[in-house]
DNA sequence: GTAGTCGTCCCGCTGACCGGTACGGTGATC
DNA sequence: GATCACCGTACCGGTCAGCGGGACGACTAC
């Protein structure tokens, strides 16, 4: 299930089409398999695929091929997820060691939540985030964040579209859910009681950008039910957000 | 200077030059600079540009292009270096929280260390690494660990190139390398000391692979020379890349 | 043996890609 | 305010890189 269909009349469209088919939890695909996701006909992939071994976007292996370590060298110089990696880096360390429960950093890409990092120790509570990877906006403390301080139109097309039911206690209700982003804007934090995945609840705050209105990013620190409660980390995960921001201000780095 | 001339006369080849035209520190580089670097003619920068634009590898800002987000997401999905970063992050928190100091892990990569991970804190120590950047093999600590357990071949040819001097500490001389390699090799660690950048020190241990005599990565703690003494931390360091190493054998993702 | 799936390779056709060239805008210099 | 340098963008005919149907051999399963 491809997210966007690339255009597959250009070699370039196909080579991302490819790059693309990996989802974040496939190690390794086989050419019959990328035939099968990507829908290209079976010479053409073997073609790319090879193209793209020799440009270093794949490795192949004897089952088959695998993204790249080149890939991620590249991905990695993604000026706004690196800069912003970096800054935040070590407010991310902080809540990590006041609370030690796994902390996110994620950015918002169309109706997902991107996830820039993720930290957590050995025992961490088992979430369905994987850094670099998605979730849908309106069922994590990150994404409703980030949906808040959207502009209008966004959040209306996100708020408008069918709201996918992850848990029983996903809010998939329209209203309730703008009201809740209402409450987001008035106290600087959103919170997610298993609406992404049993068992696990979560704090968000916003990375403003300089004028104050718009969020480059939020940052959160999820855990699970039994020993945590995310009203009590309100205060450090406000503050986190609030340095973060004033920082990636001092050094410009946002654009259009 | 390109690290290494792709194919100019494939359509894949010439956008991947111009991806990877951007360097760790650039945020945003012109049409005209990138027609600089890539030595391709204006008109076909131009066009491929866009299409890496419509195919969500470049961003269009309205000072120049600009590496993607999509491409961040892309690279977090190349599955060793993923895997090896969610695996990894409990004992690199460990060891951040026992020493306050920066702490890396790292993979080889030709001639040079990329780093996948690098965490600090906010009083870290300026080094010169970046997250999925590069250094030279030969001046530091986790160059020195991969290095020692490197197939024959590849350590010799990095010791029969040219060592760059990045410091007067860099260690330019074959013959002394190769015996701190054997000492690696005895001790399990492996130190630098100022040989990236003046005012650093470095300790390292290697991550082994099943049979135990591959490296498949290294974690390092790296702090500057007046607070920091890197003997104090073989033991810790040496136990962090243990544990990492058992647990990944114990979730085999290792390839050929 | 037969039937299925896999990766690889061949090879003639064609339209995607190429890049020299030209144009309009912008800012510096005189 | 004229000139110049440099930028990004757009055009367009020629052609070769890319295309993909099809064939092949290896392997496995029934």
């Amino acid at each position: 299930m491809p997210h966007q269909p690339a255009d597959l009349d250009t070699v370039l469209g196909k080579a991302v089409t490819i790059l693309r088919a990996f989802t974040v939890d496939d190690q390794v695909l086989s050419l019959a398999e990328l035939v099968r996701r990507t829908g290209l006909p079976k010479a053409t992939a073997h073609r790319v695929a090879g193209d793209l071994v020799t440009n270093r976007l794949l490795d192949r292996t004897n089952l088959g091929y695998r993204l790249s370590g080149g890939l991620f060298e590249l991905g990695m110089r993604a000026s706004v997820e690196r800069s912003l990696l970096e800054l935040a880096m070590p407010f991310l360390q902080d809540l990590y060691e006041r609370t030690h429960e796994t902390v996110h950093l994620g950015v918002r890409e169309g109706h997902d939540v991107v996830y820039v990092a993720k930290i957590g120790g050995h025992r961490q509570a088992k979430s369905p985030s994987r850094p670099g990877g998605r979730m849908p906006v309106h069922c994590t403390a990150i994404g409703k964040v980030l949906l808040a301080y959207a502009d209008p139109e966004a959040q209306q097309e996100i708020l408008s579209g069918p709201l996918e039911r992850r848990t029983p206690h996903t809010i998939v209700a329209p209203g309730l859910l703008e009201r809740q982003l209402a409450a987001v804007l008035e106290n600087g934090v959103a919170f997610e009681r298993e609406e992404s995945a049993a068992g696990l609840q979560c704090i968000a705050a916003p990375v403003l950008a300089e004028g104050g209105d718009k969020a480059l990013a939020a940052i959160s620190v999820t855990g699970p039910v039994g020993r945590f409660r995310p009203e009590a980390h309100v205060t450090i995960v406000r503050a986190a957000a609030q340095g973060l921001s004033s920082l990636a201000s001092r050094r410009r780095s946002l654009s259009s």
